[in-house]
This record gives C-alpha cells, structure tokens and sequence, in this order.
DNA sequence: AGAAGATGCGTCACTGATGTTGCAAGTAAA
DNA sequence: TTTACTTGCAACATCAGTGACGCATCTTCT
C-alpha cells in the first residue's frame, strides 16, 4: 500500500537533520488527503488554477494547504509522489512477471488505468528528476519491456515488433483510454486497448484485396 | 495556403468597424513570423513561458510583441489559427475524400504530421471556443469519419469497428509520432502510424497459440 | 480535563509577469 | 528624398499569486 510520507509544511524550513516523520493527528490527515483530492481535481481541469481555488474545494483556508506545503511546488511534487506510489503499486499487484503475458497485459492496463483515470493530471505532471519518480519510472518500464519480450516469445506479439514503440504506444492508449467521459469501467477499457494494441483495427489478413 | 491575417496589435483597442486588415510592410512581417515561431519553440519547451523568453527567441524586443500581440492571449489565439489553417491545408492537400482510402489514409497522415510536428504546441492549446478553430476541427472531423467509412467500406477496416475508438487512437497516434526526437522523416513515421493502426502489434492470425 | 495540535481569518510583504507610453533612431517604399 | 512605418529602450503602473505571521478558536488524544 501506498503512504502518505508527506513532507514539508512551511513551519519545517530550518529543517536539517530533524525531519522527522512526525505522524499526522487524525484530522491533519483528513486535510492532507482532501487537499491532495481537491488539488488532482482543480489542476486537472486547469493546470493553471490558483492555491486559493485549491483550498476552495478542499474546503480549507489557502493558509492552511501552505501549513502543510510550503510552497506550490512542494504540492505537485507531493501530488505526484502520491501518485507514483499508487502506479507502482498497481503494475506490482498485477504480477506482470509471474503470470502468462496475455494475463498480465490485461492486468496490468486495468490496474494502470484505474490510476490514471483517479489521479491523470499528476501522473502527467511527474517530474523525472525526483529520484522517487524517476525509479519507479525506469522500474515499470523494465516490467513493460520484460512483459512485452514474454509476449513476443509467447507468440503473442509478431518476432519483428519494435519494442520501443510498442511500447510508447500502449502508454498513449492507456493515456488516450482514461480520457474517457463516459466513465466507462477500467475493465471494458483494458479489454479494448488490449484488443487495439494487438489487433489494430485493419482486417485478419491484411487488406481484402486479396 | 494559409495566410497571417493577424490582428489587433496594442493600438487597435478602440478599433470599431474600422478593423480593415492593412497590409504589413515587409520588416513588420517578419517580425510577426519571427515571433509566431519563435513562441512555438519557446512555449513547446515551456508552456509557462514568458513574453520576455519569446521575445528573446524572436531577436525582438518585449514592447514589440507587444505592439504586435496586444496580450498573451492574443498571441496565442494568432498562433492557433495559424496552426490550425496550416493543419487544414494539409488535410486538404491529401485530398481525402478523391484517393483511394488505403492512400489518402497514408497522405493525410504524413501531411499531419509535418504541420503537428513544427506547430505541436499551438496545435494542443486550441481553443474550441474559436469560431474559426471550431469549424475546421469539425470539418477535419468529419473528412476523417468519411474516410475511415470508405475504408471499412474498401475492407481495409474490420466491419465491426468502432469509428469514434479508431479516429481517437488514430489521433493518439499521430500525436505520439510527432513526439519523435530523433527527427524521423514525416513519411518514415507515417507509415509507422498505418501500419499499427491497421495492423497492431499481433500476430496475423491471433495469438499462436492455435 | 488538560495539553498539544490544527484550522480560520485577517493582514502584510514580496515578486514576477503583464501591459502601456513617449521618444529617438532606423528602415522600407513612393 | 521625403514620408510613413517600425523598432529598441527605458520607465512606469498594475495586478495576481505566493508565502509568512499572529492570534483566537476548535478538535484530538491521553
């Protein structure tokens, strides 16, 4: 499961070595995790709303997110932590290395898109240059790449697929998918891009003039 | 051909009917070129970019994209309908609706590209809300729909499929193509782009295991 | 109940971006 | 060459968003 493990409130500024994880009172957390929501919310309708909309559908004071961010950038980021932890742990429950590829790869994407779908302007704000993100990053692509190559050995995938953008654009399916208003079930969506990413949408064999 | 026909610079605030569309002369339309492009390549790196960074990049002043562009605003609406007629031209071009589907699928397609990868930024920032914009987003809309009709007509498409699926992963892919960093040929990732779509990344007859 | 913690509110300071104006110098076009 | 146009520069006004405090009040936890 994925924690919290936010940092940095705007009292915590001569930090140094005493950043302890001091645990949340229990209505601190409450406004820690609205705040979150409320941020995924507002920014994902306009990345370019303000601290004060934010607060606003948190149902908070502005004063009280900068208590517990300090600054705009300390949000995104713990936003995108949050985020990142959710993802990992979506590719990881779907067991991407243990189960056949066809399995997994459906797994996989439905678990993905549940968290793309709840938490999609994070998952576009992640910066590569947090080592927190950037590890979980470089780790899922390794998982897609291994799943891809057992799906390619397993005959699943043509022998001449070119892995990067196979790759590349099942991300852009997964992404195209959780854009969808209609609030469709992640499992019907996974079931179609699964479909589309090894179907296309061309005939069995090949164009009918044949 | 797409032309510049910008408007409203910062002396026409009192404009009225007298919005004649004078002729620049040939400095000052430069410029105005010089800074369209120049806030495609800024803003594509930064989307919250400042006028100062685009002035920069155009080898102007700030005032003088400022004379030109009365707000941000302005400069990004002039941008987008500079984009967007340049992407309807080339939608055109292709003559969609004339060749056989399986080659307008593949022109129209390279001919996108080209404009989506030198205009990316101005193409994601369209505003709907444009009359101008609006129409040709409708009108290109509606060539892709009839082409991708004459396609499963032509059986280059399944029978079954779902258009409005096809035309999003079809845009989804275009978008992921134009990403290319390693400056790929238009015509290179075309082809790419009809083939997956077409085809996916399966094997011909499903997974081998029959 | 009492202590520690959390929030709302009002207020203030600071910063960076935007948009405007006047003027001098340079450039295109007739 | 003359005229109209265009640009750079410097200065200014404005404004919105951000971040920081102190204090009174309310909540949680022991």
């Amino acid at each position: 499961m994925a924690t919290l493990s936010y940092s940095s409130g705007v009292t915590s500024k001569a930090g140094g070595a005493s950043d302890r994880v001091r645990p949340l009172r229990a209505d601190a957390e409450r406004t820690v995790r609205a705040i979150l929501e409320a941020a995924e919310r507002v920014l994902g309708a306009n990345p370019a709303a303000t601290m004060e909309q934010i607060a606003e559908a948190a149902g908070v004071a502005r004063t009280t997110v900068h208590r517990r961010f300090a600054t705009r950038e300390a949000l995104i980021v713990a936003m995108t932590g949050w985020a990142t932890r959710q993802f990992h742990d979506a590719v990881t429950a779907a067991r991407p290395d243990a189960t056949p590829p066809a399995v997994a790869l459906y797994q996989v994407t439905a678990n993905v898109l549940r968290v793309k779908i709840a938490w999609g302007f994070a998952m576009n704000a992640l910066r590569t240059d947090d080592p927190e993100v950037a590890h979980v990053h470089t780790d899922v692509l390794d998982r897609c790449d291994r799943l891809f190559r057992r799906a390619r050995d397993a005959g699943l995938l043509r022998p001449d697929v070119d892995l990067d953008w196979t790759r590349r654009v099942y991300y852009a399916l997964i992404h195209e998918a959780a854009q969808d208003d209609r609030g469709e079930d992640a499992d019907v969506l996974a079931t179609r891009i699964v479909d589309t990413l090894l179907r296309g949408f061309g005939m069995p064999d090949g164009p009918s003039a044949r």
